[in-house]
RNA sequence: GCCGUUGUGGCUCAGGGGUAGAGCAGCUCACUCGUAAUGAGCAGGUCGUCGGUUCGAUUCCGACCAACGGCUCCA
């Protein structure tokens, strides 16, 4: 019989029988690679152990280190679920199940939605099935005879799939007596899965298009190992512990009511406290990059709405109201009233570029069942600023927000990611610029020196943009900032400059945001910090705490001192224990808790305890404050 | 908007066809106690809303509202 000479990874190069699979030249490797081998890489495509080498090929054994590892088991988790549920629920239809960041997903159709005691079921025949340890293997059909096959077994979804791909070949892969159509690859047998658990039952519509059929989807997530699986769960619980949701009740920052209205937070003391410092330090922020702050009212004509094209593009999302016979639009974005300040007056190319900032309150009508906490509302604040600027100031403008954001983001701690959105199907303005602003956009991210992704048709309907994705310490990830192009708005709104030759010309205008909104912001904070927020955001910073009754008038008067020196202080003289006072403010996250005893009342000092339990030396009051102070200033 | 689950005092939750229970929080009293819960007493709910079944519903059924997990959509 002829060999063939295979290249491994290291360059060195591997004679073998013609015929041999990757499982092969794994085990003339050694023994052990055999046996961790979960699957292979054939000149850069991941195949299975079983497939077959030919002469020539360079070849990569894939095993549980590598980072494909991942996602092949939990796609062959995915087919064991299914096969498992075909057994226990024959009458269910099998759609698709692939491999996701966290995970795994298998869409079935059937008559009765799952329900948790069946999924408990499902993971019980799992844990069977991978226990016999059936072999996982690959076939190859032709797509009439995989089409003629799926029909004899009754399997609808996959035939449209078949016949949608267009193929002449189609692979599938059968376990036992469950076959599915797949691309693969696949473990070699299902006892190689060994750290598995489902976690939530879900609809889902077919082909994720909401006029196709509601599918059952189960969510399930596998590892490589128990252990890899359990750090999984916990930090599941962990995000369960931060939930922003949660720990704005416990922290008494906002609220949700069924009588104001669903997806509209109302925001208690402390909650506004820290929209207030967010707020200044935005206004800040944006006066020292030269931003003029502007405000605008909250609701416009419904004519303007129309002529901006919100009305014919947005209107399922705005709320309206009429008064003495006139319709208004509650604004959904601030761009409106800022274009109305330029055009307030004839403008010179020496005035540009114009940056208007608001932090602008907008009603956007969300569908129900898109709401979560602060994450997704009804009513939001935004850090809008539009920047009217000339073409050729598009790129030093974009540039400008990328660093501003980078800035900010530094200061709050957050690793992000961009991404630029190209053009929709729904979309209003010329394809030339389109492609003007798309260039722009990208000319800056290239510029930036950071990886960015491109997502294509995810665009506004009025210009293209760049989203920031910030990740918070879990990793995951938020959308916050957003940088959109726009030539479309000054064009119908008829925006004009004079030229340094007399002519006049249109600008370009730039929407974005840095934080996004303020509510979300403080959503991701919240989950972030787990509610122990950095001093200078504090809403509370510190608390007086007295040991007795003795040293009430004493905390008084240091109390009113932090006060006045604008410290976010409360005081605590309740006739409790210290040590209940010690766990109240702990469980509120306050950074600082003054301790007031007979000791510091004699010498005129407070004993700050940090939250994480440690006290510092006993000061002055003053020193307190000159120390909060300090901290503040460096964002600590 | 769609699929599923849930909805009991301020909070967390138990209960269940015959008109409701715990802990915490609240209030009162006693204790004046130095770094994560002092003790005792009191008070607090038309069991999400509206209909239906029933002699009788908070409990069963239906609709609606809201929350939660997703889909779709998005700051």
């Amino acid at each position: 019989m002829a060999n063939i000479s295979i290249t491994l990874p290291d360059n060195s190069s591997r004679e073998l029988q013609e015929g041999a699979t990757v499982y092969d030249l794994a085990a003339s490797i050694g023994a052990g690679l055999a046996k961790a081998a979960l699957a292979g890489k054939i000149n850069g495509q991941l195949v299975d152990l079983s497939s077959r080498l030919t002469d020539g090929d360079s070849v990569e054994i894939v095993t549980e280190k590598s980072p494909e590892a991942l996602d092949i088991i939990r796609h062959s988790t995915s087919h064991l679920m299914a096969q498992a549920v075909k057994e226990l629920f024959p009458q269910a239809k099998v759609t698709i199940g692939p491999a996701i960041e966290t995970g795994f997903y298998y869409d079935f159709d059937v008559e009765k939605p799952f329900t948790p005691e069946d999924l408990e079921r499902i993971e019980a025949k799992m844990l069977v099935l991978a226990s016999s340890d059936q072999k996982i293997e690959r076939h190859e059909y032709s797509s009439a005879d995989a089409i003629s096959m799926f029909e004899a077994i009754g399997e609808p979804y996959k035939i449209e799939l078949i016949n949608d791909l267009g193929v002449e070949r189609v692979s599938v892969y059968s376990q036992g007596t469950f076959a599915d159509l797949c691309r693969g690859p696949h473990l070699p047998s299902t006892g190689r899965i060994k750290a598995f658990k489902l976690l939530s039952i879900a609809g889902a519509y077919w082909r994720g298009n909401e006029k196709n059929r509601m599918l059952q989807r189960i969510y399930g997530t596998a590892f490589i190992d128990k252990k890899e699986l359990e750090a999984y769960l916990n930090r599941l619980e962990e995000a369960k512990r931060r939930d922003h949701r949660k720990i704005g009740k416990e922290l008494d920052l906002f609220s949700f009511s069924d009588e104001v209205g669903a997806g509209f937070p109302i925001w208690h003391p402390k909650g506004a406290m820290l929209r207030m410092v967010l707020e200044d330090f935005e206004r800040k922020e944006h006066l020292k990059r030269d931003y003029d702050i502007v405000v605008g009212p909250q609701i416009l004509k419904s004519e303007l709405w129309q002529r901006s094209g919100h009305y014919e593009n947005y209107r399922d999302n705005m709320y309206f109201t009429e008064v003495d016979e006139q319709s208004y639009g509650i604004k959904p974005m601030n761009c409106l009233s800022h274009m109305m300040i330029y055009k307030s007056q004839l403008r010179s190319y020496r005035d540009l570029p114009l940056r208007f900032f608001e932090l602008g309150t907008v009603h956007r009508h969300e569908r129900a069942g898109v709401l979560h906490g602060l994450m997704r509302v009804r009513c939001f604040t935004q850090d809008d600023a539009h920047i009217l600027c000339t073409p050729e100031q598009l790129d030093a403008e974009i540039k400008g927000v990328i660093s501003f954001v980078n800035d900010v983001m530094t200061i709050f701690g957050f690793e992000y990611e961009m991404e630029l959105s190209t053009r929709p199907e729904k979309s209003i303005g010329s394809d030339s610029d389109w492609e003007q602003a798309t260039e722009a956009l990208l000319s800056a991210l290239k510029d930036s020196g950071r990886p960015y992704e491109i997502n294509a048709g995810d665009g506004a309907f009025y210009g293209p943009k760049i989203d920031i994705k910030l990740r918070d310490c879990l990793d995951r990830r938020w959308q916050c900032a957003t940088i959109q192009c726009d030539f479309t708005l000054p064009e119908r709104f008829d925006l004009t400059y004079v030229a340094s030759d007399g002519e006049r010309k249109r600008p370009i205008m730039v929407h974005r945001v840095i934080l996004g909104s303020i509510e979300r912001f403080i959503g991701v904070l919240i989950e972030h910090f787990a509610g122990s927020f950095p001093l200078w955001i504090s809403p509370v910073q510190a608390i007086v705490v007295t040991v007795t009754d003795n040293q009430i008038p004493y905390a008084q008067d240091v109390y009113r001192q932090l006060r006045n020196a604008g410290i976010r202080v409360e005081r605590d003289v309740r006739n409790e224990k210290l040590s209940f006072k010690i766990r109240e403010a702990q469980l509120q996250k306050i950074p600082y808790m003054l301790v007031i005893g007979d000791k510091e009342v004699e010498q005129g000092t407070v004993t700050p305890r940090y939250r994480d339990g440690k006290n510092l030396q006993a000061m002055k009051p003053e020193e307190f404050i000159e120390f909060v102070t300090q901290e503040c200033k460096t964002f600590k």
